[in-house]
DNA sequence: CGCCGGCAAAGTGTATACACTTTGCCAATC
DNA sequence: GATTGGCAAAGTGTATACACTTTGCCGGCG
């Protein structure tokens, strides 16, 4: 077989700070790439994507293809492209001949996505415990200390990313890239989640839990560090307010019919 | 509720002599309803996936968008689309500028999804003893019942489905529709990763192991459940031949350089 | 006065056009 | 005779055109 392809490289985390190879025009036989070409449309979804974790698009909002067009200065085809991405990441939702709005996940979706987590992310630190070398501990430790200082400087974008990026990495501690991307993608739904249903909880007390974590692993501790992520999120579900907004609509209509 | 994605469930679709299921749209004014607008992209995607999940295409094999959209009738566009949302299940991979292939997973990638599945799977049936119900006992060995009867009559594409499917049927009975997709796309992952390296997991002996889990289901024996399924995904994992095929031609040119 | 029916603007769904890349092939060259 | 350079066919990437749906609005009609 002639071309056997590098398995599956990292598609999440690709910032392409410069978003420029813009070659002249034609080399005459260099391997000039296209225009942007590559990336346009991921370089939209992103966007759309920070806009929307960094609360700069409420949950809800339309998301007209041309109004987007324009301002990225593209065709329709490579914003439809793009939220059809973002539609599978759950972030938008496609509504049939209507459009794309900003997702609003439901009291119901919020439970399962953090019961899901919760499956997965017991299971990781078990299985973690068991292999994790010093190296990796001192790269948790650094990770930590990382999320400390956006938190010192109320650095909210840098500290909202740092704490989800907290379980990635350790996903990636374990080398199972397929485990990293199912949680990389259940975590931007977490995002949106907290988000709109108001997380009273604080980045110091996740961060300092994240911190517990980190310290029954160095330990090799796998039951402690089960139990302490177990609480963790159960930590963060409770602190969302699913309560009392989106059902109280529908059953405060109901006697009226 | 969001809509259903293109897992495996609806392999049963095969030629569609009737382009349109064409649903009664609103005849407000619409005299000539167009064409059938919802789930073309859809029906092209299941379309693949059950050629990819039935063998009618090997890995590898180049996907071109014309030749594909002049055999269902449509235009490139909608190809694309598909091709894209198959890209993002890892059943076909996207090579900028060179086209679409169905995916050829590597022995690494193997072997992470099965562990995801591992993870996922040990803490659903043990969530699950401790919830199920007599009726939804009786459900599943409805579906050993059809599983049993697939095999009997030799029917290869049903009993490849049903096998599969009694994976997202536990997850259904939890209650939670995240994980029966996130299991959903592993399993059609894992149905192209079986076909590829050849299981030689008899079809009988999965269908035995799935009848002990069930019966452990049935007498809430979690630690039993629990342990039967790790050992059926352990199973079928050592029955793929993932040492001889691939890694050697690279190992083999080594050492000529 | 309110409701039904139908325009018109806005927007999505699909097809098509066109630019550029890849790739195989053939001729000219050494 | 093998290699280099350069077409030409095939195919992908993006933009644009057009058809149809939705939706708000206005006037006629009860």
């Amino acid at each position: 077989m002639p071309r056997s392809r590098a398995s599956l490289q990292v598609i999440a985390s690709a910032p392409t700070p410069t978003p420029a190879p813009l070659a002249p025009r034609r080399a005459r036989r260099a391997a000039a790439p296209q225009r942007v070409t590559a990336g346009a449309t991921q370089r939209i979804a992103e966007a759309i994507t920070s806009a929307i974790v960094e609360r700069r698009l409420a949950p809800g909002t339309k998301l007209a293809e041309q109004k987007i067009a324009d301002i990225f200065q593209v065709s329709r085809t490579l914003v439809r492209q793009a939220l059809n991405q973002l539609s599978r990441d759950r972030l938008v939702t496609l509504e049939p001949a209507r459009g794309a709005f900003v997702a609003m996940p439901s009291v119901e979706e919020a439970r399962q996505v953090f019961e899901v987590r919760a499956m997965l992310e017991a299971a990781l630190v078990r299985h973690l415990a068991a292999r994790i070398t010093d190296a990796q501990v001192a790269q948790l430790r650094s990770h930590l200390r990382d999320e400390r200082e956006a938190i010192a400087r109320t650095d909210v974008s840098g500290r909202t990313r740092l704490l989800a990026d907290f379980h990635v990495v350790l996903a990636r501690l374990l080398g199972n890239e397929v485990l990293a991307q199912l949680l990389a993608d259940l975590l931007s739904r977490s995002s949106l989640i907290s988000l709109m249903y108001q997380s009273a909880h604080s980045a110091e007390h996740s961060q300092q839990e994240h911190g517990q974590i980190v310290e029954a692993l160095a330990k090799r501790d796998a039951r402690a560090a089960v139990r302490l992520m177990a609480q963790h999120l159960a930590s963060v579900e409770q602190n969302l307010q699913l309560d009392p907004h989106t059902p109280d609509l529908l059953a405060a209509l109901r006697p009226a019919l």
